[in-house]
RNA sequence: GCCGGCGUGGCGCAAUUGGUAGCGCACCUGUCUUGUAAACAGGGGGUUGAGGGUUCGAGUCCCUUCGCCGGCUCCA
């Protein structure tokens, strides 16, 4: 009998003989899929080592689940080259919530295809087939994968430059060995094999039916535009089948909510062919909610120690020369147009305008930190193929402000926007939030998008990380994000079903002040740079009103519905009594609409349901004789015979308070 | 911008292999209107995104263009 070995399983010192493997010692648990050892993510295949440190991994923690996903992805594209035998293999890693593999194929796959390859993926997770890891040197890799030159281009950059080379490729070639693991079928002949870092859960029969393919699309070899574009086929895989419908139904759910659908069941704007992509026009109720938000967030401003300033939509070409727009942000603008001779530009950003404010005299320290603030509305010439309902447009409305501040109060300032802009979104019902911290690409093909020297960049960046890190919040790092004058942090909201979206930015800027030759005279009498701090607190009005219309699908707080109350008559003959009710309420302020169709009253109130309004008031006999209305709120609850008198108190108060009912 | 799909009255959908465009909701008119998600009857509305082509004949096929949708790249 050989030698005995001590590992440490789950946490507990056992003896076990030489060469027994990880799923030896977790036999009988179906559920464990890898075994995590040393720390590092193995096959229950791999052979544990005297002192090992050992633990099951299931599908019930993330790297469990990515590999599944990632197992998910082999069986894809095994099942497309089985298909296609001359699709030949990009990478195929595990993402959020499911997976992709990148293939070059001559055709598009069409909806068919994916309903096909679904049916051959699924009879190979009922064949059983096992994942079996092997080692290759490259050498033998490059002769074993010769038709397959995207992967032979990968083994060319295994090591440090493979994370680099597209998201998702170390998955191929992470490690120092390469290694390519084979499907093999019950009858020991081998079925398929990928080059692949590993580790595979044991058998194909672990997908189960909780796997499907979802979409397809082009997608660029690693990742950039100037390469060849493969097409690539998006799943998601889960560990039970109950999961994937969780899946599906969240995705149904978001669906529901989709801000362009319900931006025209209620009537809040649309986007007219006739104006052009991205270019929305808001409808009187969509103007209500814009206006609320418009109101509220510049009286804020005002109250945080901004000045409310206004600038034109367009002006001289040489304007961006000076704030360094043209050229490092030329392809973001739309393209000059002549007025008597001279070139002019839509703004692309405002910073340019308000840096002419500043220096319209001579500035003291004692007026820093000096804030201007307005909704300027900026024009990009964003890319046909991105152009999405309201959150990605060519034309919008930013809530955007410019602090001008000595170098010693940026930090401060930072900060000080930074609670503001969180306090804010707090005020709209967003309190689940993330940071990222944007920063400039100092190598690849990026680098020259940036412009100021390595000191001021790497300054910047440690200020706004300091303030982040200060916040206590979650920070996601960005490289190569920034803006081409400096740095930012971006606050990157969760909606009501957990999807992220980016809302405010702040951003250090030391490069425009130079630029523009800003000044303040200090107190020594020396004259002074200012350093800029750029903020937008909802990043364009459009995108976080469509950010909103999801977040609250529809159903928004009473402050910020178009209408706060339908009043519904019983009868035609209680149509009066209401009017009188909607009068004493909009003399509150409160919007109010009555419904005064023909329609018979259980009709209306289903119209009034469906309209998501906060609050229904209804009078028939009854609540009239009493001197009353009675209220039916959105969930169907209802409340009859309130005094007239409490019901206005009930709603104004709602609105006040800016909660949610 | 690139890859793929799509574009029928305000909205959601129909229209066998190319054979003269239908339905529901909404809208208008009339009758009706008493307590919480759809009263009844009648009526109007589309040269099928736009332009060109093939054909005896095009919503159905081809080209161009605009727009939308899903991806990639990019971004507030």
């Amino acid at each position: 009998m050989s030698a005995q070995i001590t590992v440490t399983i789950a946490g507990s010192e056992r003896q076990v003989p030489e060469q027994t493997t990880a799923a030896d010692l977790f036999e009988g648990d179906r559920a464990v899929l890898v075994a995590r050892v040393n720390g590092e993510l193995r096959d229950l295949a791999h052979v544990v080592a005297d002192g090992d440190v050992v633990e099951p991994v299931t599908a019930q923690e993330q790297d469990g689940l990515d590999v599944l996903r990632h197992s998910a992805a082999h069986v894809l594209a095994q099942a497309v080259q089985e298909v296609n035998p001359k699709a030949r293999l990009g990478i195929g890693p595990p993402v959020r919530d499911g997976f992709y593999y990148d293939f070059d194929v001559d055709d598009a796959f069409t909806p068919e295809d994916l309903k096909a390859l679904e049916k051959v993926m699924q009879r190979i997770v009922n064949e059983g087939q096992t994942f079996v890891r092997r080692e290759v040197s490259d050498e033998a890799a490059a002769v074993e994968l010769a038709d397959e030159p995207y992967k032979i281009e990968l083994i060319g950059l295994k090591g440090g430059a493979a994370g680099d080379a597209a998201e998702g490729a170390d998955v191929e070639v992470g490690g120092a060995q390469l290694t390519i693991y084979d499907n093999i079928k019950r009858d020991g002949t081998r079925a398929w094999g990928d080059l692949c870092r590993g580790p595979h859960v044991p058998t194909t029969k672990v997908l189960g039916n909780a796997f499907k393919l979802m979409r397809s699309g082009g997608a660029y070899w690693r990742g950039s535009e100037k390469n060849p574009q493969l097409q690539r086929v998006y799943g998601t895989a889960w560990a039970t089948k109950d999961e994937l419908k969780a899946y599906l139904d969240r995705l149904a759910e978001a669906e529901k909510r989709d801000h362009r659908k319900i931006g025209a069941e209620q009537d809040l704007f649309s986007f007219p062919d006739e104006l052009g992509s991205g270019l929305p026009v808001f409808h009187p109720k969509g103007g209500v909610i814009k206006r609320e938000m418009e109101d509220y967030v510049r009286l804020r401003h005002i109250e945080e120690g901004f000045e409310y300033v206004g600038t034109p939509h367009i002006s001289k070409e040489q304007l961006f020369h000076t704030s360094g727009h043209l050229p490092y942000y030329a392809e973001g603008m739309f393209a000059p147009f002549d007025v008597d001779g001279t070139d002019y530009r839509l703004k692309a950003m405002n910073c340019p305008m308000h840096n002419l404010i500043y220096r319209s005299r001579g500035r003291s320290y004692r007026e820093l930190p000096l804030r201007l603030f307005e909704f300027g509305h900026v024009y990009r010439n964003e890319k046909s193929g991105v152009v999405h309902g309201l959150t990605r447009v060519r034309g919008f409305a930013q809530d955007d402000s410019h602090s001008y501040v000595t170098a010693e109060q940026a930090p401060g300032e930072i900060k000080h926007l930074l609670d503001f802009v969180l306090s804010l979104l707090r005020d709209f019902g967003m309190d689940d939030y993330y940071l990222e911290l944007s920063t400039r690409e100092t190598e690849g093909d990026k680098k020259d998008k940036f412009i100021g020297s390595d000191d001021q960049w790497e300054l910047a960046t440690e200020v706004l990380r300091d303030v982040a890190t200060e916040s206590g919040l979650e920070l996601v790092m960005d490289p190569g994000g920034a803006a081409y004058y400096g740095p930012k942090i971006s606050v990157q909201a969760r909606d009501a079903i957990g999807r992220t979206w980016q809302m405010s930015t702040i951003q250090y800027d030391f490069n425009q002040p130079e630029r523009f030759g800003l000044e303040y005279q200090a107190a020594d009498g020396s004259r002074q740079q200012p350093v800029m701090i750029h903020s937008a607190k909802f990043g364009s009005i459009e995108r976080f009103l469509g950010v909103l219309v999801e977040h609250y699908a529809g159903a928004f707080p009473p402050w910020l519905s178009p209408v706060q109350v339908l009043a519904v008559p019983v009868a035609e003959e209680y149509s009066e009594y209401l009017h009188d009710v909607a009068d004493q309420l909009r003399r509150k302020g409160i919007r109010v609409e009555i419904d005064d169709s023909d329609d018979r009253f259980p009709k209306k109130i289903r119209n009034a349901s469906k309209s998501r309004v906060p609050f229904t008031l209804i009078a028939g006999e009854e609540d009239r004789s009493a001197g009353a209305v009675s209220f039916r709120y959105r969930n169907g609850e209802q409340k009859n015979g309130v005094p007239i008198e409490d019901a206005i108190a009930e709603v104004v108060a709602a609105v006040q308070a800016r909660v949610q009912v």
